[in-house]
DNA sequence: TTGAGATTTAGAATTATTCCAAGTATTGAC
DNA sequence: GTCAATACTTGGAATAATTCTAAATCTCAA
């Protein structure tokens, strides 16, 4: 972490676009899916969280985790029929599912993103690319 | 429907490859999932199918979707913290989701598919663009 | 016809998420 | 600063979605 200085106004000022407070479960929450980009579920923050908090609940990080999504700074990761995972990155990328371990990892995207033509009336905000397949070390180990 | 004797050996041989028998629940399954294509959840497929098959259970229902998934003739869908929803087009498209309604739709592929490198190692076997908006219906309710 | 293996079924169990009500904290008006 | 209004956290209950289990049934091939 150490970016206290940059990244609190932005948290802040996001949280409060949305009408929602900074609190320290929220900048705790924000701070574990910081830590550790490896795409966790509610219960994986859950747990994370409570090291250095241990008081904290799971509600409360359902609560946060929903918090950061509305107000624009983590996204919600759905690729299968599992748990919902999180993502602190916003920078334009894509997520790599492993269809061995389930493992999902960012992929960055330097193209330029895929036209799509929409057909009338539809009103598209974002677009998602996902990509299924093995990870290295899955591959590694199917080899 | 009535391209029994089209869809029939297909349907056959898709399951046979993957070591499945065609049972009358799993094409029944499969009727039901191509007369309304709006990419219904398990718990919809189970009423649909209820109506001509009174017996069918709900257990039944998640097996016919995973046979049906994993033999290719079915697509799984996974865009919001909702229920899974079954899509049984296999032609190339994408997924547009109303983030009002929380309808899914499809959207058909005209351009070549994009082009995302992939880092080192990674095996992709294939890759998903979904659009989250506004169906035409919320959109129009909204102006 | 028989036996092995696949499938269906109802219901129990599990997992993921949401809801609820009570207590606590924070903010703005005064 | 004080107070009321509002937001937030919490534990536990409730709900939703999916998987598991064990017994009955079916199908295929020998």
């Amino acid at each position: 972490m150490g970016s206290v200085e940059k990244k609190m106004p932005r948290i802040n000022e996001r949280l409060a676009t949305s009408g929602l407070r900074l609190t320290p479960q929220r900048e705790h929450v924000y701070d574990v899916l910081l830590a550790e980009r490896d795409h966790p579920t509610a219960e994986q923050v859950f747990l994370r969280a409570k090291k250095d908090m241990p008081d904290i609940s799971m509600a409360t990080v359902y609560n946060c985790l929903d918090a950061l999504v509305t107000s624009g700074l983590v996204k919600q990761v759905n690729l299968d029929r599992g748990a919902t995972r999180f993502c602190p990155n916003m920078h334009e990328h894509c997520h790599f599912y492993c269809e061995s371990c389930g493992g999902v990892y960012d992929i960055g995207l330097t193209r330029a993103r895929p036209e799509v033509p929409m057909p009338r009336g539809f009103k598209a905000t974002h677009l998602e690319l996902s990509i299924r397949g093995l990870c290295p070390d899955c591959a590694a180990r199917k080899k």
